[in-house]
DNA sequence: ATAGGGTGATCAACTTCTCTGACCGCTGTC
DNA sequence: GACAGCGGTCAGAGAAGTTGATCACCCTAT
């Protein structure tokens, strides 16, 4: 049996080690694996928490509370919503753009790693599948 | 940039989902997944508490946690273990083994889906590439 | 122009999962 | 047999998520 939850579960764990331990050593200590999921989805104009929340398919409550960390870590900002008195835009702040490389240092290692191990093909066959599947497993995108 | 974490952690969180769905449906509706993911290292023979939380990487306290919590809902039971005084053995119980075939029949369905819509070459790519990378992300299998 | 339903966000209380640290009993070696 | 070490549990805490209720603001249909 091929077991494929665990097949998917075990490199997705390792790449999140892997980003959170280069995020660590470069001092960006005190963000969480749940943070991460919501400032990742925060578009370059700025999104609104509900957006977020959508995206990454927990209650707004829930968003609301990872991105008052988020906030407070000097990681994301939140301002006004020119169109909609209601509605507040998070953005990306200062300290959050200083992180973004060092995760795409540490994916793009693990990358390699995988590449070595699997070969050349093997790894564009892997992504090739992945990206196709998202078609059917990211509603909304 | 192909996003490398986010494209496993979809397919592995609509998959989980599913699974999870099938399982409630199916009257086994106080299972979590943290508890899935201890009991679906349970050797045949049975396994010790510390093997499992090895296994799944989690500290034995948070083992005995879950596995205090499938005992009591009757999927999995613990008895010595003949050989070392210390230990015990953690076996499937009765209700677990019921709960299995859902699981297995879940897991298929969405495969299925997923071949559909992939093409059956590239689904059998992607499990072959998985499975390799298994071998470097699933330290001690 | 305004009344009322829908949307964006927050507050409060709770559950689940995970950790660290301390501890106890059994094993096996010297 | 003494004792270092392993298997397991107890206690306490924090992180991440939930539901339910509430409030402010928006927009459309009378």
């Amino acid at each position: 049996m091929p077991d494929l939850g665990l097949l998917l579960y075990l490199p997705h764990r390792e790449l999140e080690n892997r980003v959170f331990a280069a995020l660590a050593e470069a001092g960006f200590d005190d963000v969480t694996p749940a943070q991460a999921r919501v400032f990742h989805r925060i578009d370059p104009d700025g999104s609104r928490l509900t957006e977020l929340a959508e995206a990454a398919r927990i209650t707004k409550q829930t968003a609301g509370f990872l991105v008052d960390q988020l906030e407070r870590a000097g990681y994301v900002e939140r301002g006004p919503d020119p169109t909609d008195a209601r509605a507040r835009l998070i953005r990306v702040a200062e300290r959050g753009r200083a992180a973004v490389p060092v995760c795409l240092a540490a994916i793009a290692e693990v990358q390699r790693e995988w590449t070595a191990h699997l070969g050349r093909p093997r790894m564009a066959a892997l992504l090739d599948a992945l990206t196709r599947l998202r078609e059917i497993t990211d509603p909304g995108r």
